[in-house]
DNA sequence: TGTACATCAGTGAACGCGCGTTCACTGATGTAC
DNA sequence: TGTACATCAGTGAACGCGCGTTCACTGATGTAC
């Protein structure tokens, strides 16, 4: 049977789901034990208690993003196949949402630290690989079986570089613009017909 | 007329062309002060008769990368061009090549550093817009005048995004799966007549 | 062409600060009887 | 139900280190006569 978490499980998650949004606020490098800590309403003494090293942390809070991110992105996408759409149009509508522009630390971590995951080490770039993967599935997934091969790489690819591109034209007409026309491209090119006919 | 550039103009470009190296292989939060001057072959206590402060360095490095990889890719475009493909096929090609892969110290900044771009201070975000702008107009450029409207940021936004993916799951089969996978597809989807005729 | 001096570019020691990490400790929680 | 003790989770001071920045200085370069 499960056991309910102890106070330390309780701790440990609160301080991986803090860090898990400071990391896609300010990057890997942007965050510290000791700022994340207080975050968690703890002192930086305890930390070691909980994780080996630094590391370890990073590690872990990726992939508490990454889940958050995905359940995030879930519940969005389920409200836009209710109104009628495909899951593509769901997924992409989604991913390249205006919101998405404004708020880093909820949304997807591969495009928050996209161009920092190849310079960390091991145990992070381990971390970061199973998240790129875990959203090459979800995109697979959304655009269903008769997507042709590779189709999945294109597309995150696409979503990433976007999303990366307008938060640093920033969040104006500008940044907007350019969310709108990679929308009606990937819809172009990959949406099946179920949303074809409007 | 020009004057020959003085001792300290020498200098202050080495401190900027080892600084454009070093922010796409670390990261502006990879490097430091005293690590660029010791890499340009001085002591790190002259950094601030050239510089106001670290994020002019920033700043001016950013530049200094964006016209390098600029020049490279040019160079790189003009052979493809040379054996007869389209400027879009050839501009496709070299940002996507495997060489790209490995040595992101000397590729395109806006893809080795696109995630980390909108956290930085006012002025290096700046900068970074401009590189933004040079990488939509080079590739508006490449695409031709009959291209549809918004299509370079489409393209820009894939090529990053593709990039940074591919180099999160390494310079390895699944890495360059990735990039085959886009450059077929962005062919495919926007390349123009005179490529087709093989 | 040679000397005297001013300017300049770069040196290296020092600063305060915040980082990741360690550790002796305290007070709260849980267990034994 | 109540007391005694062991275990546990978190505290806060301290560590060595490297950071960005400052500054008094030295030695090389350039200019004046």
């Amino acid at each position: 049977m499960d056991t309910a978490p102890t106070r330390k499980q309780l701790t440990h998650d609160r301080i991986v789901r803090t860090a898990a949004h400071a990391i896609r606020g300010a990057g890997f490098a942007g965050i510290g034990v000791a700022d994340v800590m207080k975050r968690a309403g703890l002192t930086h003494g305890g930390f070691y208690a909980h994780f080996p090293s630094r590391d370890d942390l990073l590690a872990e809070a990726l992939e508490q993003a990454g889940h958050d991110s995905r359940e995030r992105l879930k519940a969005g996408m389920e409200a836009s196949v209710a109104k009628g759409h495909s899951r593509f149009r769901a997924l992409v509508d989604n991913y390249l949402a205006d919101r998405h522009l404004r708020s880093p630390d909820t949304g997807c971590p591969v495009a928050a630290l996209g161009s920092e995951m190849p310079r960390q080490t091991a145990q992070v770039r381990d971390a970061a690989v199973v998240r790129v993967e875990a959203l090459l599935s979800g995109v697979a997934d959304a655009l269903g079986p008769k997507a042709p091969a590779g189709a999945a790489g294109v597309v995150a690819g696409q979503l990433v570089g976007t999303l990366q591109l307008a938060r640093t034209l920033g969040d104006n007409a500008r940044g907007r613009a350019l969310l709108v026309a990679t929308r009606r491209s990937l819809l172009e090119q990959f949406d099946s017909p179920p949303a074809r006919k409007r």
